[in-house]
DNA sequence: GTTAACTCATGACATTTGTCATCTTAGATT
DNA sequence: AATCTAAGATGACAAATGTCATGAGTTAAC
């Protein structure tokens, strides 16, 4: 019986190094891959041999090329690996985009180890694996932003005053205050700082 | 020849589980314990049988207890095991409350996990284990930071009004608006936005 | 017991941000 | 050509925030 083959993408090299481990004392897993970037992963998936990758194991949060994005390749190439997310953070926009990027299966970092063993078995079986924390929230309101409000909230969470915005975005500084506003009212929040907030904890930044 | 016996706290149970594993494989290396946040570990160490413990693994930022305070705990105690944090970020305030409390190995989770097998050797021999990446900005300027300071900005940075920020602090809102600002000119940020993130990255909330 | 230092408060004023109605312009639609 | 629509801009005003000088009370130092 063929092993699993797994890649592994993950920023913390600890975690990378460590899971790496663990799942090569499967009998039936094979790590053929760590990459401790998105762009990595990408890189090696475009070479000949990609078809030998069963299981593409990644982070959301990474430099360069985030897992969603790497997602979103596999799929479009309609590369035969199937993708499983591990990340930190529950937030239903990640969930959502992840679900539309063909994704099969969707762990957070606070689960046990022996979930993610077993969640790779069941992927690879063609089943799908999110995690129930996930399940419950999933049908929250999608992200309501534009992208223009998007964009100005980015910037405006890192202190950036609504000229130093209107600068980066080429728009005016009165427009800028405009789609801030909006944002805010969207969101219900009484500012944009907390405006920023509610966006990136559901992920839509 | 004795195994090192090890606690482990860290509130990602992924890589909890993963870093036992790991560690376990170690000839030399025991995990006695492990804990997914700093309150289960003081508890444990408190116990009789705390002495067992040669070295402390843990984690910063945690509910409850931090890594930080337990560390503190661990050295106020005048216990024998010794502590070894494992963190996110690269913060020079975070470096220096460690030192404060006597924490003998700072490992960045963007190192090799070979990083961490050494460095638990080294510390249980006696010696200390710091990451290269934090030599270099160690000394960089300290806190400037009141504890009103402090206080004020942490509830800022979530978008709080400066009347919220009042009713929590028990302060005036013109006091308040004082603190946001002399923060902000001690940090040569332009706003109390600016300056909570200033802070923030380097570890002084 | 005077001084100094510290914490908190206040008032005045400038600047920035929030809100909203309105206007312009460039594409699409018909 | 006439109309509709969406993105962006503008102006006016209210509200929140930033800045600074000053004052009141408390505690510790000399």
């Amino acid at each position: 019986m063929p092993k699993i083959n797994i890649l592994i993408a993950e920023d913390q090299t600890m975690l990378l190094d460590a899971l790496a481990t663990i799942l090569e004392l499967e009998d039936n897993f094979h790590v053929v891959k760590r990459c401790t970037n998105g762009k990595h992963a990408l890189t090696y998936l475009k070479a000949a041999d990609a078809e030998r990758v069963d299981i593409v194991l990644t982070d959301i949060e990474m430099p360069d090329v985030t897992g969603l994005e790497l997602a979103q390749h596999i799929f479009d190439s309609k590369l035969s690996a199937k993708t499983i997310i591990l990340t930190t953070f529950a937030r239903s926009g990640y969930l959502r985009r992840a679900m539309d990027a063909g994704v099969k299966g969707y762990l957070l970092k606070d689960s046990p180890s022996d979930d993610l063993i077993k969640a790779i078995v069941k992927v690879h079986a063609g089943g799908t694996a999110i995690a129930p924390e996930l399940m419950v929230e999933s049908w929250m309101e999608k992200d309501p932003l534009s992208d223009k409000e998007r964009a100005a909230l980015r910037l405006a969470k890192d202190g950036l005053s609504t000229e130093q915005i209107s600068d980066k975005l080429f728009l005016s500084p009165g427009t800028v205050r405009n789609y801030l506003s909006s944002a805010a009212s969207k969101l219900n929040a009484k500012n944009r700082i907390e405006a920023a907030r509610i966006a990136h904890q559901n992920g839509w930044l």
